[in-house]
DNA sequence: TTGTAAGCGTTATCAT
DNA sequence: ATGATAACGCTTACAA
């Protein structure tokens, strides 16, 4: 269990002070000959520096990585490709989940700041404003992917163009003859729920179509939530012939719930999911699916919060939205005359 | 941006010493009444004790967590759990994912040096044998989780009852009628494989079928090895009727070249895999699965690093397994006079 | 039981 | 361009 060599011993046998191997070590400017001296000493002896020393001086290279639930594949994946994204740039994740609970929330920011983290990268649940913007006001920086929160309105956020996606998934079904769509959406407290939402309803609009709100269905982040709303949504007296569960959080739950309840797809229910993953094709029928580019997402997360941190960016909030892609399958397919539950419905001729 | 109350501002406004208070922070013996006065001034400025701090002192509560892959389901809830039990002690996680290469987690490994981590959770690649013992040595506490490597005898492991859950599996297969079972498996460098391959030939055995080393393909985690192996398995001029998929990693891409090929499950080919999750069931058919405890591994392996960490367990290591759970569904069912393939094979009467 | 003081490994501030 | 040296916030012998 021998030690491992400090900044003093590469110091030493590179012979010059310390301060000369925090420079090179850093960007610092140092003298090209004693430079490269130093770094022979560095490989000669392995050094590495270590992480808990630099942070004690505020100039770790560490980000706190604030997930909704692990469980869910598409945060999952945003964890996976965050990871790998900060690995690339020599940058080590602090992982924290919230489970969608705001307490555990408030709880991990307080947290966070203990962890001298420079920045975090989070999916807020949409409470726990002023802890937010008190971590901000610490100096850390903070980046919002996938969800995001109004009332913060100076922190940078990275998202799908959630608006335009919705309305393209509308849009389609429309064309599909549905003029009642039902939609599964995440709270309003998100700035997610209220564009994907707006962007079905500018959808209906455009096509002339009256938007019902009933059918629009804004459930939160956790819980069986999206079952609720399926369920609901189905035992109204006008029943939705089509269906966008726009919750990524929540496709689970209401796939489920739609095939507890027996409800054959397409034929009584057309259904587009946000957020693919390797399961939404190998299911019967394969889903229609708003697929997000999370690599992407995370991409630019992790570019954000290191450019914030080093101060590499101007200031004002950056709102970065990239594109999703809409992949058609056979979960959507044409309004059948039938409705969908069997109520005996009399039909209108 | 005003700076957090340090250890002294609390000493000062307690009036005690820096040390009195940090007694009270950690074990240490402190005089009730003065304990008190320290909590409370910890209370009234709302001190944190900074991670970095202790990390420097080789007593810091952080842990390493070294995954091969979230894009998996499985790996996902285990972060998930062991997140959360972390939390529920106090204690951080630093999330590193391999990508099951052993060259990435080569790196990781050296990283984890610089975090000064206590304590290390991991699903090992298989390779990296000298590195992952040099972490021991350094005094850094290892558990592997899932996975474990062979030669590395010295180490905690927690994983559930590999051979019994494969023998349960293949017991099944055989009570339906099928004795050509094929079985897709982890590879043979770690005990996974050769746990669960050795439970599926005991069952053989105890049936009194013959094994056919055919119909054993230990493919490695990474790539589309396991949607490979299905092909060759299927292309066998004796294909099995049966199929277990025992390689936890490999189970999405192998239900992908299943579906992708058109067999019929469980008509052509019945099918169990190892690992449960949300979309098993939504499947058509509904998968027959081996279910993995994931609570209880995340739990027990969280409890063995900080165990180990304050020195509270006994020397020489522990092998914890858990039981795991069949849970039959529809992709596992007698077995069907046919044969698998189109070759108009020549029954044998 | 409590206090004093010496680290822990880097970075940052000054001088030189 | 380089080198002392003081922080950084906490733990921990060692004293009292």
């Amino acid at each position: 269990m021998k030690k491992a060599p400090t900044i003093r011993d590469v110091a030493a046998t590179a012979g010059v002070s310390v301060s000369v191997v925090s420079r090179v070590l850093n960007d610092g400017s140092v003298a090209p000959a004693t430079r490269e001296r130093v770094v022979a000493a560095i490989a000669e002896l392995g050094f590495r520096p270590r992480a808990a020393a630099r942070e004690l001086n505020g100039a770790g290279l560490t980000i706190g990585l604030v997930l909704a639930d692990l469980t869910n594949p598409f945060f999952a994946r945003v964890a996976d490709r965050i990871v790998w994204e900060a690995r690339a740039r020599g940058v080590q994740v602090v992982l924290m989940t919230t489970q969608e609970d705001p307490h555990i929330e408030a709880e991990t920011l307080a947290t966070l700041l203990d962890r001298s983290v420079g920045g975090v990268i989070a999916t807020p649940t949409g409470g726990n404003i002023d802890q937010w913007s008190r971590l901000q006001e610490v100096g850390v920086d903070l980046v919002f992917v996938d969800r995001s929160i109004a009332a913060l309105e100076n922190t940078d956020v990275v998202s799908i163009q959630n608006d335009a996606s919705a309305a393209t998934a509308t849009e389609h079904l429309i064309g599909l003859g549905h003029d009642r769509i039902g939609l599964i959406s995440g709270p309003l407290s998100t700035s997610t729920g209220t564009a994907r939402i707006a962007g079905y309803q500018a959808a209906l609009a455009r096509a002339g179509i009256p938007s019902d709100t009933e059918l629009v269905r804004g459930v939160p982040f956790r819980g069986g939530a999206g079952a609720d709303a399926v369920a609901a949504l189905l035992s109204l007296p006008e029943p939705p012939t089509a269906l966008i569960v726009a919750n990524t959080a929540q496709v689970q739950s209401s796939m489920r719930q739609l095939y507890q309840m027996g409800i054959e797809i397409p034929q009584q229910l057309s259904v587009i999911v946000f957020d693919d993953n390797p399961w939404t094709e190998l299911v019967s029928p394969p889903l229609s699916v708003i697929r997000q580019p999370i690599d992407m997402l995370a991409r630019h997360s992790v570019d954000l919060v290191l450019g914030r941190m080093q101060g590499k960016l101007p200031v004002g909030p950056r709102i970065i939205e990239v594109q999703a892609e809409f992949v058609s399958r056979s979960s959507s397919a044409t309004r059948s005359v039938a409705s969908p539950t069997a109520h005996d419905a009399v039909s209108h001729p």
